[in-house]
DNA sequence: TATGTTGTCAAGTACTTACTTGAATAAACC
DNA sequence: GGTTTATTCAAGTAAGTACTTGACAACATA
């Protein structure tokens, strides 16, 4: 008991959950899988790469116990193996914005210019929505709005957007929202609605927080169709 | 914008607050600073290693932004940047707990069997400190101590204890802490007391859940000298 | 039973990481 | 001004990591 071998076992099995989350591409995947489960070729395509890389990426965050897989026929789902998995990355990126020198830099790069696009809370858009002066948009693909969605939302694919936007009723804000902070769909969204002179702003963070915050979700096709939505207890 | 290039430029950078947690002997350096700061050649030999190797895991540390350092004479001490940082670790020990098929047998080889040992939440403690039937010894190093502990513990650390065991008041409880719910020592501290027929419990998790959680803190030397003694507004 | 689809496994390569050793700084002490 | 103390830096080595390619396994469908 006490001694230097087993403390070091003990800290490098701690770290090791540290050590999945520290590329890259396994970070991507993980911010997917907040979204809800998938199946490996959706993922690979995700965060583009092969599907054999994939695989061996999930292996890894398989054997480390931040994800569990299923079957359903030939198709293998991953997700998360809990919310605290959803907390560590919430965390993690925390650290980052707070004391990595060059984030807002890349950042910038990824999402560009967001100085111009509004955003709302999720307690200010929650206020919004009770008082029904606002229609709430989930541009994320569609296979990660039916595994959970904001309550009341609907759905429309950023790449499908231009041309469905007479989906959208008129005379009533829009807030668009997607997978978190770091995620370009909603700004693309709102930019798109701009230009076509429908009044727009975005969900600051995404679905993971509300979630996690405990605001009221719901599963299936939402109001698209009602026969399928379903009140969700929890995710994740 | 958008690309795949930055998109995996961004999620790097990310990911790299992971990496630098990734390994067991640098996540062994983080629980130490969380106690306060610490200079090399103590850091070095508090992980078990070379003061070049320890130095270059700091210079790592150092680089990613998790730690600042501060020149004092030859000595450079660091520190954590932030709260975040502790956050996170805490954030990664609790996937770990929860999803690490391994976690307990390499905690039990660490740590011994901790099931005769009984233990108090932080509420728990900070109730029966108000109501005055129990003593709070702090059984880290001292300089861990000195930097920051909970307000009106005695410092006696644990390698001091069996000879010091006279300083204690008779005929109370005594609630052992240390570093976090990873460490030995008031373990130790409790086993030690147990042994000399005193009524010893263990605190939970140790000083930096403490703090995080907003409970009474302070730094110096507490009782032993309260001329040094200073209510503390923040640490980390 | 054959055929296609989806995912995993094994082997190979270029690159990175953790540590060691010994030399180089930087401030303090005499 | 030379010596001591504390830390960093540079170079080297062994082991590990991220990807590629091609073969294999599991299930579904005809």
């Amino acid at each position: 008991m006490g001694d230097r071998k087993a403390k070091d076992d003990l800290f490098d099995a701690l770290a090791s959950v540290a050590k999945v989350l520290g590329s890259g591409r396994r970070a991507e995947i993980v911010d997917v899988l907040a979204q809800g489960e998938r199946p490996v070729d959706e993922i690979a395509q995700e965060i583009g790469q092969s599907i054999a890389n994939t695989s061996q990426h999930l292996q890894l965050l398989l054997r480390s116990g931040l994800v569990h897989s299923r079957r359903d026929g030939t198709r293998i789902y991953y997700r998360l193996s809990g919310p605290g998995v959803a907390q560590l990355w919430a965390a993690v990126r925390l650290v980052a914005s707070d004391h990595l020198a060059n984030l807002s830099d890349l950042a910038a790069a990824y999402l560009g210019d967001r100085s111009a696009l509004s955003t709302l809370t999720r307690t200010e858009l929650k206020d919004r929505m009770d008082g029904g002066d606002v229609i709430v948009l989930d541009v994320r693909p569609e296979p990660e709005f039916r595994s959970g969605h904001i309550s009341g939302a609907v759905s429309i694919p950023v790449k499908e957007l231009a041309e469905r936007l007479q989906d959208l009723p008129e005379g009533v804000t829009v807030a668009a929202y997607c997978r978190g902070p770091y995620c370009v769909f909603a700004d693309e969204a709102v930019r798109t609605m701009h230009r076509h002179g429908i009044p727009a702003v975005r969900l600051e963070d995404g679905y993971p927080e509300w979630e996690a915050a405990g605001l009221p979700v719901e599963t299936g096709n939402g109001r698209g169709s009602p026969q399928n939505s379903t009140e969700k207890t929890s995710n994740v």
